[in-house]
RNA sequence: GGCCCGUUGGUCAAGGGGUUAAGACACCGCCCUUUCACGGCGGAGACAGGAGUUCGAUUCUCCUACGGGUCACCA
């Protein structure tokens, strides 16, 4: 068998590729960061939809990065046309930036930045024909012919032959095309794929450690995948290890269903004699469905959608807790350490991250979110709802702005001290926590205690219309309540009233049940003298009258 | 089907030959309390199954089951 020209057939095949590899390290050096400096990148692809479960490797990445002095950047993995969308890369940027996750380098809004670009592959093309056509001229790397048509047929008889598919060893028609066939397809101007020339075997096995998964047993890759399509596009595979290669990623983070063509990726750092970056594959975020768990899916699950946590108004710091803390699960120790600190001061640790897939816990996720908007102060609270408001609850917002004053003291009950309120746990929460305090949105359902009666109740609201003063603090407030309560056969006293109930018809928290099923229309609220007191003496009054009418209307 | 990965309470998980097998969320009960929320105290609840190695396996090995991934000119 006569050996064939690689030299030629790569000067057939690129002639317009001047540069050597050798151009690009020197145009692309290793990066001088200090020792042990992570570089990380997210590298996704601009079909406009940002999955919830990206949120964890972009974590990741930005924390080792930025935990280690390093570089985190942003790649656009562009080379499928077909799956683009317009305006894909700006909500990328936007809804990671929400999120706490920013890029120092890479594609940003306008244009990129950094020295290691272009940071869209669909710009690198020439980078990607450099290394192929020295691929080729290694004899590495081969032109293949075949049509859609014959690799269904090759795939069809391996299916009947119950052979592995793919494109290798005796399979690999276009393995072995002289020069002269490779020349005259090329003349009679048919298209064709660069393949990788595996000369791996499946007999073999190879051990990897993954910096998540552990050591892992791979099977060696004998499938001459391709490298660029015929559009002369490269494929995940060769994109990923060039653009790894040359823009100095240290540690590549990325989800497991990457894991069976790791073996490839890894033998083509070999061939291309570079040094392997570290890798990290994570596992899929699941859900739980019918007692079992699945991978969340985008078409199923609305809450698979990154824009979902933005639509319901989780504060972006707590899904980045959240995220932190299902990566990481000590950090919760850690949080309870430190209320205080900022979560970028956690220490994160890729030994803590698991090797299996964590489910979707919107109870903890609420849960972490309730304490992180508890520890806001009211100004803050107000800033961010009205934020949220205006974008996915205009009306809510309208009214909430109208008297900022207002409804920064509305937000401020019982917030700050020891015991914070922690009642809401997203932004959406809102409308229904403080509706009763907005007119517009005061729907009232006026359900009292049922040992009084109606006329002890509209006796009692009567009177109290007298007794309200808003100048009142909390102490002489409930006296009064007491004093009401005690005149209308009331216990005062609720230890004394739980001792011996008999011959009072209720105790001084019915008489308040009264009260604040008047002032706010429900049975369920914070403090009610604070109540009284922001809403003012006039809406207090007015309150209770529509209240007393409501009553009496009602027979 | 081939190959690969995974499996500790309902959920997230610590632990990695000898432990009463942590903690958090959720759940339940009690306490605090003018309702709710907060907070405090307590409760129930787990090493997928089977072999093997060992004096001793949740921990190491193998098999099985289950779950997941992947086998494209998609990433």
């Amino acid at each position: 068998m006569d050996a064939i020209d690689h030299k030629a057939l790569a000067e057939l095949l690129f002639p317009d590729v001047k540069m050597t590899p050798e151009d690009l390290e020197a145009k692309y050096p290793p990066r001088d960061l200090p020792e042990g400096a992570a570089v990380t990148r997210l590298a996704p692809s601009p079909t406009g939809f940002i999955h919830f479960g990206n949120l964890f490797p972009a974590i990741t990445s930005e924390r080792l990065a930025h935990q280690s002095g390093g570089v985190f950047y942003l790649r656009i993995e562009d080379t499928d046309a077909k799956r683009e969308v317009p305006g894909a890369v700006e909500i990328i940027i936007n809804s990671l930036a929400y999120f706490g996750v920013r890029f120092d380098e890479g594609a940003v809004m306008d244009g990129d930045r950094g020295n290691y670009g272009p940071y869209r592959q669909r710009q690198r093309r020439e980078i990607y024909h450099v290394i192929a056509k020295k691929l080729v001229a290694d004899g590495l790397a081969y032109p293949c012919f075949c049509t859609e048509e014959q690799l269904d047929d090759i795939r069809a008889r391996q299916e009947k032959e119950k052979a592995n598919f793919g494109y290798y060893g005796e399979w690999a028609v276009c393995r072995e095309l002289s020069l002269d066939e490779v020349k005259k397809k090329l003349d009679a101007g048919m298209p064709y794929v660069l393949r990788f020339r595996s000369n791996g075997s499946i007999e073999n096995k190879i051990k990897h450690i993954d910096l998540i998964k552990g050591e892992l047993m791979l099977t060696e890759n004998d499938i001459d995948h391709v490298l660029l399509k015929s559009d002369g596009i490269p494929t995940y595979h060769f994109a990923h290890v060039v653009d790894d290669h040359f823009m100095r990623t240290t540690h590549v983070i990325r989800g497991d269903e990457w894991l069976s063509t790791l073996p490839f990726h890894l033998q083509l750092f070999d061939a291309l004699n570079w040094k392997r970056p570290k890798y990290l594959h994570n596992a899929p975020l699941m859900k739980s469905e019918g007692g079992s768990k699945r991978k969340i899916s985008k078409r199923k699950d609305r809450e698979a959608a990154l824009s979902y946590y933005m639509e319901a108004g989780y504060p972006a710091e707590a899904v980045f807790e959240y995220a932190l803390n299902t990566l990481n699960s000590n950090f919760e120790q850690w949080r309870m350490a430190n209320p205080d600190s900022p979560a970028t001061e956690f220490k994160f640790s890729v030994k803590k991250m698991s090797p299996s897939g964590a489910l979707l816990d919107i109870d903890k996720l609420r849960d972490i979110s309730k304490n992180v908007i508890a520890k806001m102060d009211a100004r803050t609270v107000y800033d961010l709802l009205t934020e949220w408001a205006k974008a996915y609850d205009p009306e809510f917002h309208d009214i909430i702005t109208k008297d900022p004053e207002y409804t920064i003291n509305i937000l401020g009950i019982g917030r700050g001290g020891k015991k914070p309120r922690k009642d809401a746990a997203v932004w959406g929460d809102f409308r229904d926590l403080i509706s009763f305090f907005y007119d517009p949105l005061f729907k009232p359902e006026y359900e009292y205690p049922d040992n009084l009666n109606k006329d002890d109740i509209i006796a009692i609201l009567s009177e109290y219309q007298g007794i309200y003063d808003p100048a009142d603090d909390n102490q002489v407030w409930f006296g009064r309540v007491r004093e009401l309560a005690e005149k209308h056969g009331c216990c005062p006293d609720m230890k004394k009233y739980k001792e011996d109930p008999s011959g009072y018809k209720g105790h001084v928290g019915d008489v308040s049940m009264v009260l604040r099923v008047a002032v706010c229309g429900r049975t369920q609220t914070p403090d009610l003298c604070e109540i009284m007191r922001i809403m003012g003496a006039e809406m207090v009054h007015r309150r209770i009258a529509q209240a007393i009418e409501n009553l009496k209307a009602a027979d």
